[in-house]
DNA sequence: AGATTAATATATCAATTTGATATATTCTAC
DNA sequence: GTAGAATATATCAAATTGATATATTAATCT
């Protein structure tokens, strides 16, 4: 249904770093947390506009350079909020794997199709694979700072299930190739 | 936005082994696929309304027990356009991960909240990987069979990533435990 | 036996989100 | 100088969720 954007939680944390605007909130989130999470503009801007009449952030327009921006700030309201989520501990975890669905229905296809999807999938993880793991690097030398040190965590959580991934990849390649 | 319901390819995928009913097909979802793939009726109903009027199902209402049934049967158009989708080796792989969500906001809330939200996680995890390894190991046990080799594998993917979760949850708990 | 609860079964709704598209300006590269 | 990439905001139809409504049958309890 929808009783609670989550998207709010995801502005609420990115502007309690930073004053941003709805373009750099999506730059924000597809550069640092898109291996976990992904968001839109078709819903970033709604919710901008939705948690000012909330009064949990601000907003200020600006002219940088002759051109329009405008960039909003989180509220004590708006931080209080943030908090209250945090504390809670129940979360939704939600997978949509269509690579697995169709491994799944694989008979349909064949294992010829079904391998296809897989290296196809195989091909994917390690590109993102490489990048997380770049990260992690450097991310590791700066665990002192707090900030990094949680940035850090989630960078480690997808080295390792990518590599939890790619460990399947072979073990599945392995299943269906002999015979 | 939408422009393909996935949930089609999923009743098209279970309707290839068997006739179902909307309620059947709900089962199966929460039943096999529920850890990598979810979905509701308010998904499901419509569907089933619209790829019969397309011509990928057809229905027959039953009365088993006095209880009115409207099951479902795949036609051959029906198979074509899951055979059309399997083939294809592009698939959105999309998670939402809240619990990575508040760790990556940790600094907001401390290391303690934090903490609580990884105990938490992990908490779910450890009991769904004892049911997926349950699942696993009756599974493996008839790899000879086709399906049930599919659907190992997709299960041994759930395996795999839940172990690789859960040593994340350690490395987490260590980092933010000391000092 | 009677009553309550769980399970079966279909359907619909508002809210959320996606992915696409529209519009307009500024910066960069050839 | 102009084509294309990047910046910036906004809106829309379609898909999906989670809740709720409705009704019947099966199972459990006292």
């Amino acid at each position: 249904m929808g009783k609670e954007r989550k998207i709010d939680m995801v502005i609420l944390g990115l502007l309690s770093h930073e004053r941003l605007s709805g373009y750099d909130i999506k730059k924000r989130i597809d550069g640092t947390i898109s291996f976990f999470w992904k968001g839109s503009f078709g819903s970033i801007y709604p919710s901008l506009s939705a948690m000012e009449e909330e009064g949990l952030i601000t907003s200020t327009n600006e002219s940088i350079n002759g051109r329009d921006k405008i960039t909003y700030e989180i509220t004590k309201a708006g931080k209080n909020k943030l908090k209250e989520w945090l504390k809670d501990t129940k979360a939704t975890n939600d997978l949509k794997y269509e690579t697995l669905l169709k491994v799944f229905f694989g008979g349909v296809g064949g294992k010829e199709i079904t391998l296809n999807s897989i290296d196809s999938f195989e091909t994917d993880i390690k590109r993102d694979l490489e990048i997380l793991r770049c990260y992690q690097s450097n991310l590791s030398k700066a665990l002192d700072n707090e900030d990094h040190m949680y940035y850090y965590l989630t960078v480690s959580f997808g080295v390792k299930s990518y590599e939890a991934y790619l460990e399947w990849c072979k073990e599945a390649r392995e299943l269906l190739s002999k015979k």
